[in-house]
DNA sequence: ACTTGCCTTGACGTCGGCGGTAAGGCCTAG
DNA sequence: CTAGGCCTTACCGCCGACGTCAAGGCAAGT
C-alpha cells in the first residue's frame, strides 16, 4: 500500500502520514525508487493515533500505544507504560473539566444577571 | 500612569499592554515625548481583560465588552453585544464541556479494561 | 514522446497571546 | 558628564499538528 491510498483509507492526509514517521509513530519500507510502501496492519495503528489525538493526546503520548499494539496487543491501551499515560491524562481531563465548569457557572451568572438587569430597565421605562 | 505602572497594578507586562492597545483594547492618550499616559479608569478595563481571557475568550470577543464598561456601566456584560458574544461562548463551553466528559467516560473505560485486563492476567499465571 | 498522476524532500505558513531582545530616546540624580 | 531607569518601535520565537507550495523523479497509458 502508497501513501495515498493509506491517507485515504484513513480519512487523512499524505502529509499527516509523513508526519507522523517524522515524529517515530510509523516506519514504513521502502521501496527501490523510495516510496513508502506500508502494510495492511499500519491502518489500524492510523487509527489508533487518530483516535488519541482526537481524545487530546499529545505525539509523545501515543509513542507507548503504538509500540503496544505492535507488540501484538489488541489494543494499545493495555501495556504498562500506556496505562501510566492514560492515568495522567485522565487526571489533566478532569482537572480541565473542574475549570470549565467553573467557567461555564460564571458565564451563566453573568448572562443571567445582565438579562435581568435588562428586565429592570425595561420596568422602569415603562 | 505611565504604562509600567499600570502593566504592575495589573498584575502584568507592559508589552501585554501594548499587545492589548495593538489590538484595539486599550488607547492611552500620548505625552509629548511619546510615552504612553493611561488614566485610572484604565486599570479596571485591564482587569476586565485578563478576566475574559481567563475565562477563555478571545481577542476579538473582549472588545464589546471594554466598549460598554466604556459606555459607563458598572459592568461589561451588560450591553446587547456583550450579551450576545456571552450567549454564543457559553454554547461552546457547553459543547466543549460535552465532548470533553465523552473522553473521560472513554479514558475511564479504557483504564478500567486495561486494569481488569491485567488481572486476569495476573490469575492465569498463578 | 507526451501527458497524467502518483511519489519524493524541503521549507515556510497557520493560530494566539504574548516573551524576549535589539537599538535607541528621554529624564533625573549624583 | 554620566549612569541608570524609565520609555519607544520593530521584529523573531514559541507551541503543535499539520496545510501548502515548489521543484523534481517515477510509472503507465495513448
Amino acid at each position: 500500500m502508497l501513501i495515498g491510498e493509506l491517507a485515504e483509507r484513513a480519512g487523512t492526509s499524505a502529509r499527516t502520514l509523513r508526519y507522523y514517521e517524522e515524529h517515530g509513530l510509523v516506519e514504513p519500507r521502502r521501496d527501490r525508487n523510495g516510496y513508502r510502501r506500508y502494510d495492511e496492519g499500519e491502518l489500524r495503528v492510523v487509527h489508533e493515533i487518530r483516535a488519541l489525538l482526537a481524545a487530546g493526546f499529545g505525539i509523545d503520548d501515543i509513542r507507548p500505544f503504538v509500540a503496544c499494539l505492535r507488540a501484538g496487543n489488541a489494543t494499545g491501551h493495555v501495556c504498562p507504560d500506556s496505562v501510566a499515560v492514560l492515568r495522567r491524562k485522565l487526571a489533566e481531563v478532569e482537572e480541565y473539566l473542574g475549570r470549565l465548569t467553573a467557567v461555564r457557572d460564571q458565564l451563566q451568572g453573568q448572562l443571567a444577571q445582565a438579562i435581568e438587569e435588562r428586565e429592570t430597565r425595561c420596568l422602569k421605562i415603562r
